[in-house]
Formats: C-alpha cells, structure tokens, sequence
DNA sequence: TTCTGCAATTAGACTAAGTCTAAAAGCAGA
DNA sequence: TCTGCTTTTAGACTTAGTCTAATTGCAGAA
C-alpha cells in the first residue's frame, strides 16, 4: 500500500520523490501549514537539498489536481489542507491557528459558533467566472 | 451636508483632507478598488503629494473605525468596499472582477447562484478568537 | 500671537510571500 | 547509449504592504 504515490499517480500526477514527501506531509499534518513551515519539515526527509521554488511548484500542482486544497486567511501566507471535505475555516486572529468547522455546524451564520468560537467577522468569497 | 466630514466624525476619526478625499472614493466608486488604484486616483485631489503609507494608514483607519470594510480575494491585493450590508462577494477568475451577492441570495450554497455565475470554488473563513 | 506638543503625513527603506528565469539533473522511450 | 521532455534548483525579481525617521499641520495654552 503506498498510498500517497497511488494517490498522486490518480490524480495524473508523477509522484517525484519531492511530491511525495509533501504530499505525505500535508496529510499527515492536523495544522494546516504554510509553503514555509511544508519547506522547512520536509527538506531533511530528502537526499537532495529542496527548493522554495519546487514547494510552491509541487503545491500548486497539488491543488490544481485536486489532492489537496488551499486555504486563504489573510492577513498572512496560503495555507495548505488536505481535508477535502466540504467545511469552513475558523481563524483565531490572537494565535494565527485554524480550526476546521464541520459543513453543518453553520446553520445559518451565527455570532457564536457551537459555544466554542467567538466570531468577530466572516469572509465569504465565491471564485468562478461569469456566464458568457 | 458635509457628509463625509460628518460621517468621519461620528466614527471618531478626525476628517484630514487626505481622509476624505479616499473616504469619499471608496463611497463613490461601485468597483471595490485596491489601495493601489486608490492611490493613483485621489493623488490629483490634494494640493499635496500623497504617500503610499497614508493611503494604507487612512484605509486601516476607515476599516478599524468601521466606516468601510476590506475584502480579501485571494490572489491579489486587498479590495476596499463602502457597501457594509451583510454580503458576500463573487470573483470572476478571468477578469478579477468583484460583484457583490446580497446576502439573502444564497439560500444553501449553490453551484450556480442566480444563473448569473459559474461558481468553481468558495471560501468560507471565521475570525476571531477562541473561548477563553 | 506665539509657543508647545501631539497627530498626521511623507519619502523611501525594508519585509514577506510568492513568481520567474536560466541552467542543471532526472527519466522514459527510441 | 542517445535524445528530448519534465522536474528541480538557486537565486533574482515582483508585488503588496509595513516601518522608520523626519517633517508638517494644528489645537490648545500661555
Ligand atoms: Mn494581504
Ligand atoms: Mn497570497
Ligand atoms: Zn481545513
Ligand atoms: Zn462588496
């Protein structure tokens, strides 16, 4: 079972040393890192040294093909998620962490959430194009 | 009807012509407009030369005294919005293009909102802070 | 009216996050 | 083995935004 070059290879991705040491790690990870944190953990687990340049490469490509997703919570760098569940984002603007909250936990968008969370703002974004 | 001194004011922040002249352009201007094209629009209003560094000091002024607010679309530069209606926001891919989706338009996420919009992702994200 | 002191503004240096480039290395197939 | 495409690499570069230190603007005190 070596499940990550699978992973990739069904994805249409070769999975290159690089790949799968990255992937490996974002879906290992709880915490969803960023390119900085994935470089710094993952460059010791390689023979060869590892660019900042193929971190980004290989995570884009990652995304582009549907094996992991990114996560914007500006202010700060992309965060990269390999939970690809349909869920949202909870940013504690004190620590910088993020929480996971589950699809249908958000009944309709409230101002505490479950008790756990207290919110002070939201960003809802929708990406895509216009009709022709 | 000074509006903008006015409105300035009862937010607490001291109306510098500087201040109202981007206030007044962010109120004005249908297209949330980045820092950059706020710049590079007001400039010609001031008998002075206005800085780069008031533009981003003014807009975090207006933003933290809840006179505009900011809106992250990743990629990019962050957009500046007078609309402070409950609302989300749809990014054309294509263009970058931001409209805004009123908020009562979206009654469970949809993959087409209003057969206006082709929607190819979302991003759903909380701030604030955890129960103490 | 002048003086004083804080608040706001300025130019430009600096930082953070990410992209681009050009060269080298790694493969897969012929 | 040779050939050509893909991937990786180091580092330059770009973009977006913050910081700094000096200057300017003004409101209140004297
Ligand atoms: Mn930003
Ligand atoms: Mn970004
Ligand atoms: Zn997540
Ligand atoms: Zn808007």
């Amino acid at each position: 079972m070596n499940s990550v070059e699978e992973l990739l290879t069904s994805h249409g991705v070769k999975p290159t040393p690089q790949r799968v040491v990255i992937a490996e790690y974002v879906m290992n990870t709880c915490c969803h890192p960023t390119a900085d944190q994935i470089l710094q953990s993952v460059a010791d687990r390689l023979p060869v040294s590892l660019s900042r340049a193929t971190v980004y490469n290989t995570l884009n490509t990652l995304v582009q093909s549907g094996v992991i997703r990114e996560v914007f919570t500006e202010p700060g760098p992309a965060r990269y998620d390999a939970n690809l569940d349909r869920h949202h984002h909870f940013v504690d603007t004190k620590t910088g962490k993020i929480f996971d909250i589950p699809w249908q936990e958000v009944p309709q968008l409230p101002q505490e959430l479950a008790g756990k969370y207290k919110v002070h703002g939201c960003q809802i974004t929708f990406f895509g194009q216009m009709e022709d």
